[in-house]
DNA sequence: TATTGTTATACTCTATAACTATA
DNA sequence: TATAGTTATAGAGTATAACAATA
């Protein structure tokens, strides 16, 4: 006999198998947040860039000349937990910290062509592994999470 | 002019409004969790337990007399780690550690009657913090949200 | 005075490896 | 040999506070 079994035995008439955490939306999220990040993990590798590093080339990309404040602003980080993440690029030579004339505070995030190799090769391998992952979900059911997702956004507090 | 709108305007005929990232469902569902999470600590105030203490308090009250190994498993982290959690709760008198007649390796843990009072006082608190983040959303989008969350859970790799 | 990038530091969460006591 | 709980330790990832350079 099962300890789950056992337990149930214990308290008849009440259903075990589900616990109050399966209702909340909060315990759901970081279970499947976990497998997600893990498979990313995987799927790049282990010298792989991890999500953070990829999330901020990624907007690097897209941004050319983005300044490591609006940055860490755009990834809902602080400016200090960014340091780390631009050295991790720069020693990749992925981007380069460039000064900007007009203001000597500011460094401008330029991507180098190998970054933006290294990021169209990421993204296909993302994506891959995003495939992959949810292959069994319906392309309808995967944008019905992505707007649910994105719902929840929205929702953040503005401090 | 904006930055955004300054970048923009460097490749003409590209849509800059949008990253890459924001098609990605493990982007999305980082960028939410951390909104849920962050509420929920908020919720249950600076010395309230921490998403993980509730989890590990809600399987043992669920399920009484479960193993350190049990619940580490059910929680999906380590023996390890849980040690740590375990201390924090039975600190907080909310369980105890019981020797187990006919095995003495292990550890049965027990709720107390605070903590099951704990609890209960607890789920209230986290179910309040979700109706409350959640408002915007309707019970059909929440519990689609729910019932997508739990197909990813279900994509986890067995080891 | 305010902002940018940086450093120092600490905290949370997690994992791996090794240990002990039991089985 | 294998398992339960524990400890030591390390590594991500994050935040806060303070600083120098610059605005």
């Amino acid at each position: 006999m099962s300890r789950e079994a056992a337990q149930g035995a214990q308290r008849p008439g009440v259903d075990h198998s589900r616990s109050d955490l399966e209702d909340l939306i909060g315990y759901n999220l970081k279970r499947a947040y976990i497998i997600v990040q893990s498979d990313f993990r995987d799927a790049l590798g282990a010298d792989g860039m991890s999500a953070r590093v990829f999330t901020a080339l990624s907007l690097c990309v897209k941004y050319p000349n983005i300044t490591q404040s609006e940055l860490a602003r755009m990834m809902g980080i602080e400016r200090s937990g960014l340091v780390a993440i631009v050295d991790e690029l720069e020693a990749r030579e992925h981007l380069r910290r460039a000064r900007v004339p007009g203001d000597r505070r500011v460094q401008a995030l330029v991507p180098t062509d190998a970054g933006r190799a290294a990021y169209d090769a990421a993204i296909q391998a993302v994506r891959a592994h995003e495939d992959r992952l949810f292959s069994d979900m319906t392309s309808s059911e995967r944008a019905t999470l992505l707007a649910l997702l994105k719902k929840i956004r929205g929702l953040e507090k503005q401090q």
